[in-house]
DNA sequence: ACCTGAACACCGTTCAAGT
DNA sequence: ACCTGAACACCGTTCAAGT
Protein backbone atom coordinates (compact mmCIF):
# COMPACT_ATOMS: atom_id res chain seq x y z
CA UNK A 1 0.00 0.00 0.00
CA UNK A 2 2.14 2.68 0.85
CA UNK A 3 1.09 5.59 3.11
CA UNK A 4 4.38 7.68 2.06
CA UNK A 5 5.17 11.15 3.28
CA UNK A 6 1.87 10.63 5.75
CA UNK A 7 4.21 11.11 8.81
CA UNK A 8 7.62 13.30 9.27
CA UNK A 9 10.05 10.66 10.81
CA UNK A 10 9.49 12.54 14.13
CA UNK A 11 6.22 12.62 13.53
CA UNK A 12 6.41 8.70 13.25
CA UNK A 13 8.99 8.69 16.58
CA UNK A 14 6.83 10.66 18.55
CA UNK A 15 3.55 8.25 17.36
CA UNK A 16 5.15 5.56 18.11
CA UNK A 17 6.63 6.28 21.73
CA UNK A 18 3.30 7.77 22.85
CA UNK A 19 1.80 4.75 21.99
CA UNK A 20 4.44 2.40 23.60
CA UNK A 21 3.80 4.74 26.75
CA UNK A 22 0.17 3.51 26.80
CA UNK A 23 0.90 -0.22 26.44
CA UNK A 24 3.60 -0.51 28.91
CA UNK A 25 0.99 2.21 31.17
CA UNK A 26 -1.75 -0.43 30.49
CA UNK A 27 -0.21 -3.74 30.92
CA UNK A 28 3.73 -3.31 32.11
CA UNK A 29 7.17 -3.73 29.98
CA UNK A 30 5.70 -7.64 29.20
CA UNK A 31 2.51 -5.81 27.23
CA UNK A 32 5.03 -4.16 24.98
CA UNK A 33 5.70 -5.89 21.55
CA UNK A 34 6.81 -4.28 18.08
CA UNK A 35 3.45 -6.27 16.95
CA UNK A 36 1.07 -4.58 19.09
CA UNK A 37 2.87 -0.98 18.52
CA UNK A 38 2.52 -1.58 14.98
CA UNK A 39 -1.09 -2.10 14.80
CA UNK A 40 -1.94 0.32 17.43
CA UNK A 41 -0.31 3.02 15.03
CA UNK A 42 -1.88 1.79 11.47
CA UNK A 43 1.78 0.57 10.16
CA UNK A 44 3.37 -2.64 10.16
CA UNK A 45 6.10 -4.26 12.37
CA UNK A 46 9.00 -3.35 9.17
CA UNK A 47 8.30 0.16 9.91
CA UNK A 48 9.35 0.72 13.26
CA UNK A 49 12.95 -0.60 12.34
CA UNK A 50 13.11 2.25 10.26
CA UNK A 51 13.56 4.69 12.94
CA UNK A 52 14.50 2.62 15.94
CA UNK A 53 17.46 -0.07 15.93
CA UNK A 54 15.17 -2.42 17.94
CA UNK A 55 12.96 -3.47 20.84
CA UNK A 56 15.72 -2.59 23.52
CA UNK A 57 16.32 0.52 21.52
CA UNK A 58 12.91 2.41 21.57
CA UNK A 59 12.37 1.30 25.38
CA UNK A 60 15.38 3.18 26.17
CA UNK A 61 14.13 5.97 24.12
CA UNK A 62 11.12 5.46 26.04
CA UNK A 63 12.59 5.54 29.50
CA UNK A 64 14.94 8.41 28.70
CA UNK A 65 11.33 10.48 28.45
CA UNK A 66 9.99 9.03 31.69
CA UNK A 67 13.29 10.22 33.00
CA UNK A 68 12.51 14.19 31.53
CA UNK A 69 8.96 13.62 33.54
CA UNK A 70 10.02 12.13 37.17
CA UNK A 71 12.75 15.06 37.15
CA UNK A 72 10.38 17.91 36.45
CA UNK A 73 8.03 15.91 38.82
CA UNK A 74 10.88 16.05 41.35
CA UNK A 75 12.01 19.95 40.75
CA UNK A 76 8.65 21.15 41.23
CA UNK A 77 7.99 19.40 44.65
CA UNK A 78 11.65 20.70 46.31
CA UNK A 79 11.10 24.21 44.22
CA UNK A 80 11.72 27.33 46.93
CA UNK A 81 11.48 24.47 49.98
CA UNK A 82 14.94 24.88 52.93
CA UNK A 83 17.21 22.10 52.28
CA UNK A 84 15.94 19.46 55.07
CA UNK A 85 11.96 20.06 53.50
CA UNK A 86 13.11 19.51 50.36
CA UNK A 87 15.11 16.55 50.55
CA UNK A 88 11.65 14.93 52.32
CA UNK A 89 9.54 16.99 49.22
CA UNK A 90 12.00 15.30 46.74
CA UNK A 91 11.66 11.64 48.17
CA UNK A 92 7.84 12.02 48.20
CA UNK A 93 7.98 12.89 45.12
CA UNK A 94 9.91 10.21 43.47
CA UNK A 95 7.60 7.63 45.76
CA UNK A 96 4.28 9.21 44.47
CA UNK A 97 5.40 9.47 40.94
CA UNK A 98 6.34 5.40 41.33
CA UNK A 99 2.71 4.77 42.87
CA UNK A 100 1.10 7.11 40.26
CA UNK A 101 3.07 5.85 37.26
CA UNK A 102 3.93 2.57 38.02
CA UNK A 103 4.46 0.86 35.27
CA UNK A 104 6.51 3.30 33.48
CA UNK A 105 8.66 3.72 36.46
CA UNK A 106 8.97 0.27 36.74
CA UNK A 107 10.28 -0.22 33.21
CA UNK A 108 13.09 2.20 34.22
CA UNK A 109 14.77 -0.62 36.03
CA UNK A 110 13.12 -3.67 34.79
CA UNK A 111 14.74 -3.09 31.63
CA UNK A 112 18.25 -4.53 30.85
CA UNK A 113 20.44 -3.77 28.09
CA UNK A 114 21.89 -6.82 26.52
CA UNK A 115 25.08 -8.04 28.00
CA UNK A 116 27.78 -6.09 26.57
CA UNK A 117 25.83 -2.85 25.72
CA UNK A 118 25.76 -0.37 28.39
CA UNK A 119 23.34 2.28 27.97
CA UNK A 120 23.91 5.03 26.02
CA UNK A 121 25.31 8.37 27.55
CA UNK A 122 21.65 10.97 27.07
CA UNK A 123 20.51 7.96 29.55
CA UNK A 124 22.73 8.31 32.27
CA UNK A 125 23.42 11.92 32.01
CA UNK A 126 19.36 11.86 32.81
CA UNK A 127 19.94 9.57 35.54
CA UNK A 128 22.74 12.01 36.78
CA UNK A 129 20.43 14.91 37.02
CA UNK A 130 18.54 13.31 38.81
CA UNK A 131 21.64 12.78 41.67
CA UNK A 132 21.96 16.43 41.11
CA UNK A 133 18.64 17.77 42.68
CA UNK A 134 19.70 15.95 45.96
CA UNK A 135 22.89 17.10 46.02
CA UNK A 136 22.05 20.44 45.37
CA UNK A 137 19.87 20.53 48.47
CA UNK A 138 22.89 18.17 50.50
CA UNK A 139 25.71 20.57 49.08
CA UNK A 140 22.89 23.51 50.65
CA UNK A 141 23.04 21.49 54.07
CA UNK A 142 27.02 22.03 54.80
CA UNK A 143 28.40 24.49 52.48
CA UNK A 144 31.69 24.15 54.01
CA UNK A 145 31.90 20.64 52.68
CA UNK A 146 33.69 19.43 49.78
CA UNK A 147 31.32 18.82 46.56
CA UNK A 148 32.74 15.64 46.13
CA UNK A 149 30.92 14.72 49.51
CA UNK A 150 27.66 16.04 48.42
CA UNK A 151 28.07 14.26 46.09
CA UNK A 152 28.51 10.77 46.90
CA UNK A 153 26.15 11.27 49.98
CA UNK A 154 23.53 11.93 47.32
CA UNK A 155 24.35 8.92 45.70
CA UNK A 156 23.92 6.98 48.66
CA UNK A 157 20.72 8.77 50.24
CA UNK A 158 18.83 8.70 46.65
CA UNK A 159 19.91 4.96 46.26
CA UNK A 160 18.41 4.43 49.60
CA UNK A 161 14.94 5.75 48.91
CA UNK A 162 15.00 3.95 45.43
CA UNK A 163 15.63 0.76 46.95
CA UNK A 164 13.29 1.56 49.66
CA UNK A 165 10.59 2.04 46.95
CA UNK A 166 11.70 -1.23 45.09
CA UNK A 167 11.91 -3.59 47.73
CA UNK A 168 8.88 -2.34 49.21
CA UNK A 169 6.41 -2.25 46.50
CA UNK A 170 5.49 -5.65 46.04
CA UNK A 171 3.76 -5.36 49.43
CA UNK A 172 2.45 -2.03 48.40
CA UNK A 173 2.86 0.36 51.24
CA UNK A 174 3.05 -1.62 54.22
CA UNK A 175 6.70 -2.45 54.23
CA UNK A 176 7.00 -3.92 58.10
CA UNK A 177 4.83 -4.59 60.41
CA UNK A 178 2.07 -1.67 59.30
CA UNK A 179 5.39 0.67 58.46
CA UNK A 180 4.24 2.80 54.99
CA UNK A 181 7.20 3.33 52.95
CA UNK A 182 7.03 7.01 53.97
CA UNK A 183 7.91 6.07 57.68
CA UNK A 184 10.77 3.87 55.99
CA UNK A 185 12.16 6.86 54.00
CA UNK A 186 11.84 9.20 56.87
CA UNK A 187 13.95 6.57 58.95
CA UNK A 188 16.51 7.00 55.98
CA UNK A 189 16.35 10.39 56.03
CA UNK A 190 16.48 11.56 59.45
CA UNK A 191 19.04 9.29 60.66
CA UNK A 192 21.41 9.42 57.45
CA UNK A 193 21.16 13.37 57.69
CA UNK A 194 21.64 13.60 61.88
CA UNK A 195 24.78 11.42 60.75
CA UNK A 196 25.83 13.74 57.66
CA UNK A 197 25.59 17.23 59.50
CA UNK A 198 26.93 16.12 62.69
CA UNK A 199 29.85 14.73 61.40
CA UNK A 200 32.91 17.43 61.53
CA UNK A 201 34.02 17.99 57.76
CA UNK A 202 37.25 18.98 58.03
CA UNK A 203 38.48 15.49 60.00
CA UNK A 204 36.21 12.91 58.70
CA UNK A 205 35.39 10.30 60.96
CA UNK A 206 35.50 6.74 59.77
CA UNK A 207 33.94 4.77 61.65
CA UNK A 208 33.69 1.79 59.71
CA UNK A 209 36.74 1.66 57.65
CA UNK A 210 38.63 -1.21 58.70
CA UNK A 211 42.42 -1.85 58.02
CA UNK A 212 41.52 -4.97 55.64
CA UNK A 213 40.11 -2.80 52.87
CA UNK A 214 41.46 -4.35 49.83
CA UNK B 1 8.53 -42.35 23.62
CA UNK B 2 7.95 -42.13 27.72
CA UNK B 3 10.69 -42.09 29.93
CA UNK B 4 8.77 -43.48 32.49
CA UNK B 5 9.76 -43.31 36.14
CA UNK B 6 12.96 -42.35 35.35
CA UNK B 7 13.22 -39.93 37.95
CA UNK B 8 10.87 -39.28 40.90
CA UNK B 9 8.70 -35.86 41.17
CA UNK B 10 11.44 -34.20 42.87
CA UNK B 11 14.52 -35.76 41.10
CA UNK B 12 13.24 -33.69 38.19
CA UNK B 13 12.27 -30.63 40.09
CA UNK B 14 15.80 -30.88 41.26
CA UNK B 15 16.79 -31.40 37.57
CA UNK B 16 15.07 -28.41 35.94
CA UNK B 17 15.94 -26.18 38.40
CA UNK B 18 19.68 -26.76 38.25
CA UNK B 19 19.15 -26.15 34.22
CA UNK B 20 17.22 -23.17 35.13
CA UNK B 21 20.20 -21.79 37.25
CA UNK B 22 22.52 -22.39 34.88
CA UNK B 23 20.65 -20.82 31.67
CA UNK B 24 20.77 -17.54 33.90
CA UNK B 25 23.81 -17.39 35.22
CA UNK B 26 25.26 -18.26 31.32
CA UNK B 27 22.58 -15.78 29.36
CA UNK B 28 20.39 -14.01 32.24
CA UNK B 29 16.69 -14.06 32.71
CA UNK B 30 16.13 -13.46 28.98
CA UNK B 31 17.72 -16.77 28.16
CA UNK B 32 15.74 -19.11 29.80
CA UNK B 33 12.97 -19.87 28.07
CA UNK B 34 10.55 -23.56 28.78
CA UNK B 35 11.88 -25.19 25.38
CA UNK B 36 15.77 -24.66 25.94
CA UNK B 37 14.83 -25.92 29.76
CA UNK B 38 13.33 -28.75 28.24
CA UNK B 39 15.85 -29.79 25.38
CA UNK B 40 18.50 -29.58 28.09
CA UNK B 41 17.02 -32.01 30.74
CA UNK B 42 16.11 -34.60 27.58
CA UNK B 43 12.18 -33.74 28.28
CA UNK B 44 10.10 -32.34 26.02
CA UNK B 45 7.80 -28.99 27.40
CA UNK B 46 4.45 -30.30 28.40
CA UNK B 47 6.32 -32.10 30.78
CA UNK B 48 7.63 -28.84 32.88
CA UNK B 49 3.94 -28.06 33.34
CA UNK B 50 3.44 -31.29 35.71
CA UNK B 51 5.34 -29.91 37.92
CA UNK B 52 5.52 -26.40 37.73
CA UNK B 53 2.52 -24.20 36.92
CA UNK B 54 3.88 -21.94 34.60
CA UNK B 55 7.26 -20.09 33.80
CA UNK B 56 6.49 -17.70 36.69
CA UNK B 57 5.91 -19.86 38.77
CA UNK B 58 9.43 -21.86 38.09
CA UNK B 59 11.37 -18.63 38.52
CA UNK B 60 9.75 -17.72 41.34
CA UNK B 61 11.20 -21.40 43.09
CA UNK B 62 14.75 -20.53 41.46
CA UNK B 63 14.67 -17.29 43.37
CA UNK B 64 13.69 -18.73 46.08
CA UNK B 65 16.76 -20.81 45.81
CA UNK B 66 18.88 -18.06 45.45
CA UNK B 67 17.35 -16.42 48.14
CA UNK B 68 18.50 -19.07 50.23
CA UNK B 69 22.10 -19.43 49.14
CA UNK B 70 22.67 -15.18 49.45
CA UNK B 71 21.59 -15.98 53.16
CA UNK B 72 24.00 -17.97 54.01
CA UNK B 73 26.22 -16.14 52.52
CA UNK B 74 25.72 -12.95 54.32
CA UNK B 75 25.29 -15.17 57.76
CA UNK B 76 28.64 -16.72 57.29
CA UNK B 77 30.14 -13.00 56.32
CA UNK B 78 28.86 -11.55 60.19
CA UNK B 79 29.05 -14.52 62.25
CA UNK B 80 31.37 -13.46 65.02
CA UNK B 81 31.90 -9.65 64.51
CA UNK B 82 30.62 -6.66 66.74
CA UNK B 83 27.39 -5.19 65.28
CA UNK B 84 29.26 -1.98 63.09
CA UNK B 85 31.73 -4.59 61.45
CA UNK B 86 29.15 -6.70 61.15
CA UNK B 87 26.78 -4.36 59.46
CA UNK B 88 29.77 -3.83 57.10
CA UNK B 89 30.79 -7.06 55.85
CA UNK B 90 26.98 -7.64 55.29
CA UNK B 91 27.04 -4.86 52.88
CA UNK B 92 29.96 -6.33 51.36
CA UNK B 93 28.83 -9.91 51.16
CA UNK B 94 25.71 -8.49 49.39
CA UNK B 95 28.10 -6.53 47.30
CA UNK B 96 30.37 -9.58 46.91
CA UNK B 97 27.08 -11.85 46.00
CA UNK B 98 25.90 -9.36 43.42
CA UNK B 99 29.32 -9.30 41.50
CA UNK B 100 29.54 -12.95 41.36
CA UNK B 101 26.20 -14.19 40.80
CA UNK B 102 25.62 -11.00 38.97
CA UNK B 103 22.57 -12.52 36.99
CA UNK B 104 20.57 -14.53 39.24
CA UNK B 105 20.65 -11.68 41.74
CA UNK B 106 19.53 -9.72 39.05
CA UNK B 107 16.86 -12.27 38.32
CA UNK B 108 15.74 -11.56 41.71
CA UNK B 109 14.96 -8.34 41.11
CA UNK B 110 13.52 -8.22 37.51
CA UNK B 111 11.05 -11.06 37.67
CA UNK B 112 8.02 -9.81 38.01
CA UNK B 113 4.62 -11.55 38.35
CA UNK B 114 1.74 -10.36 36.30
CA UNK B 115 -0.43 -7.68 37.53
CA UNK B 116 -2.55 -8.92 40.52
CA UNK B 117 -0.77 -12.12 41.27
CA UNK B 118 1.78 -11.50 44.77
CA UNK B 119 4.43 -13.52 45.52
CA UNK B 120 4.06 -16.50 47.53
CA UNK B 121 4.63 -16.35 51.21
CA UNK B 122 7.50 -18.70 51.18
CA UNK B 123 9.49 -16.17 49.06
CA UNK B 124 8.21 -13.08 51.20
CA UNK B 125 9.42 -14.94 54.56
CA UNK B 126 13.11 -15.27 52.83
CA UNK B 127 13.11 -11.89 52.07
CA UNK B 128 12.33 -10.89 56.09
CA UNK B 129 14.55 -13.52 56.69
CA UNK B 130 17.42 -11.49 55.17
CA UNK B 131 16.34 -8.38 56.77
CA UNK B 132 16.39 -10.37 60.11
CA UNK B 133 20.07 -10.59 59.92
CA UNK B 134 20.40 -6.75 59.51
CA UNK B 135 18.15 -6.17 62.42
CA UNK B 136 20.12 -8.39 65.02
CA UNK B 137 23.27 -6.19 64.39
CA UNK B 138 21.30 -2.67 64.83
CA UNK B 139 19.30 -4.56 68.12
CA UNK B 140 22.67 -5.03 69.23
CA UNK B 141 24.00 -1.44 68.65
CA UNK B 142 20.69 -0.15 70.38
CA UNK B 143 19.77 -2.34 72.87
CA UNK B 144 17.64 0.15 74.59
CA UNK B 145 15.39 1.19 71.71
CA UNK B 146 12.01 -0.80 70.54
CA UNK B 147 12.38 -4.01 68.40
CA UNK B 148 10.12 -1.98 66.18
CA UNK B 149 12.56 0.56 65.56
CA UNK B 150 15.25 -1.65 64.64
CA UNK B 151 12.53 -3.42 62.22
CA UNK B 152 12.12 -0.18 60.43
CA UNK B 153 16.37 0.91 60.32
CA UNK B 154 16.71 -2.67 59.13
CA UNK B 155 14.64 -1.85 56.11
CA UNK B 156 16.05 1.48 55.43
CA UNK B 157 19.31 0.79 56.06
CA UNK B 158 19.63 -2.16 54.08
CA UNK B 159 17.19 -0.96 51.22
CA UNK B 160 19.66 1.46 51.03
CA UNK B 161 22.87 -0.88 50.22
CA UNK B 162 20.52 -2.84 47.72
CA UNK B 163 19.41 0.84 45.93
CA UNK B 164 23.25 1.17 45.80
CA UNK B 165 23.47 -2.24 44.15
CA UNK B 166 21.15 -1.94 41.84
CA UNK B 167 21.59 1.90 40.20
CA UNK B 168 25.31 1.21 40.34
CA UNK B 169 25.21 -1.73 38.70
CA UNK B 170 24.76 -0.47 35.00
CA UNK B 171 28.33 1.60 35.26
CA UNK B 172 30.16 -1.78 37.17
CA UNK B 173 32.16 -0.09 40.19
CA UNK B 174 32.36 3.60 39.02
CA UNK B 175 29.38 4.80 40.54
CA UNK B 176 30.19 8.48 40.62
CA UNK B 177 33.19 10.15 39.36
CA UNK B 178 35.55 7.57 40.47
CA UNK B 179 33.91 6.33 43.77
CA UNK B 180 32.74 2.72 44.47
CA UNK B 181 30.05 0.78 45.78
CA UNK B 182 31.95 0.25 48.42
CA UNK B 183 32.51 3.96 48.93
CA UNK B 184 28.91 4.92 48.43
CA UNK B 185 27.70 1.67 51.01
CA UNK B 186 30.38 2.96 53.36
CA UNK B 187 29.08 6.53 53.39
CA UNK B 188 25.56 5.49 53.85
CA UNK B 189 26.45 2.88 56.60
CA UNK B 190 28.69 5.76 58.14
CA UNK B 191 26.15 8.51 58.07
CA UNK B 192 22.99 6.45 58.71
CA UNK B 193 24.44 4.84 61.38
CA UNK B 194 26.12 8.03 63.66
CA UNK B 195 22.33 9.15 63.32
CA UNK B 196 20.97 5.99 64.62
CA UNK B 197 23.08 5.55 67.44
CA UNK B 198 23.33 9.00 68.46
CA UNK B 199 19.44 9.75 68.84
CA UNK B 200 17.74 9.43 72.21
CA UNK B 201 15.51 6.42 72.22
CA UNK B 202 13.33 7.75 74.52
CA UNK B 203 12.65 11.01 73.24
CA UNK B 204 12.69 10.50 68.75
CA UNK B 205 13.37 13.18 67.13
CA UNK B 206 11.30 14.02 64.40
CA UNK B 207 13.84 16.01 62.27
CA UNK B 208 12.04 16.22 59.03
CA UNK B 209 8.09 15.51 60.20
CA UNK B 210 6.01 18.46 58.77
CA UNK B 211 2.43 19.64 60.12
CA UNK B 212 1.26 18.71 56.25
CA UNK B 213 1.52 15.40 57.04
CA UNK B 214 -1.19 13.36 55.42
C1' DA C 1 12.63 7.16 0.18
C1' DC C 2 9.16 4.97 2.51
C1' DC C 3 6.52 1.04 3.63
C1' DT C 4 4.67 -3.58 3.07
C1' DG C 5 4.13 -8.59 3.27
C1' DA C 6 5.99 -12.61 3.89
C1' DA C 7 9.41 -15.35 5.78
C1' DC C 8 12.46 -17.17 9.51
C1' DA C 9 13.50 -18.68 13.89
C1' DC C 10 11.91 -18.35 17.95
C1' DC C 11 8.36 -18.08 22.19
C1' DG C 12 4.53 -20.11 26.41
C1' DT C 13 0.81 -23.09 27.06
C1' DT C 14 -2.53 -26.80 26.25
C1' DC C 15 -4.10 -31.35 25.53
C1' DA C 16 -5.47 -35.61 23.00
C1' DA C 17 -3.03 -39.64 22.38
C1' DG C 18 0.18 -43.05 23.63
C1' DT C 19 2.65 -46.26 27.09
C1' DA D 1 0.53 -41.85 36.10
C1' DC D 2 3.81 -40.06 33.22
C1' DC D 3 5.29 -38.12 28.98
C1' DT D 4 5.02 -36.96 24.13
C1' DG D 5 3.99 -34.57 19.82
C1' DA D 6 1.53 -31.53 17.63
C1' DA D 7 -1.16 -27.55 17.64
C1' DC D 8 -2.33 -22.65 18.75
C1' DA D 9 -1.45 -18.04 19.28
C1' DC D 10 1.97 -15.39 19.95
C1' DC D 11 7.04 -13.18 19.60
C1' DG D 12 11.59 -9.99 17.23
C1' DT D 13 13.98 -9.18 13.13
C1' DT D 14 15.06 -9.10 8.18
C1' DC D 15 14.52 -8.01 3.48
C1' DA D 16 12.99 -8.48 -1.41
C1' DA D 17 9.44 -6.27 -3.65
C1' DG D 18 6.36 -2.58 -4.51
C1' DT D 19 5.03 2.54 -4.92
Amino acid sequence: MGRRNEHTREEFRELVLQAAEQLVAAHGLTGLSTRKLATRIGYTVGSLYLIFRNLDDLIVQMNERTLDVLRERLRAAAAGQPPAAALQALARAYIAFALAETHRWLALYQHRLPDGQAVPDSFAAKVDQMFELVQQELALLGPQRPPADSALAARALWSGVHGICILGFDRKLEVVGGRSIHEVTDSLLDHYLAGFTQEIPAATPQVLHQADDP
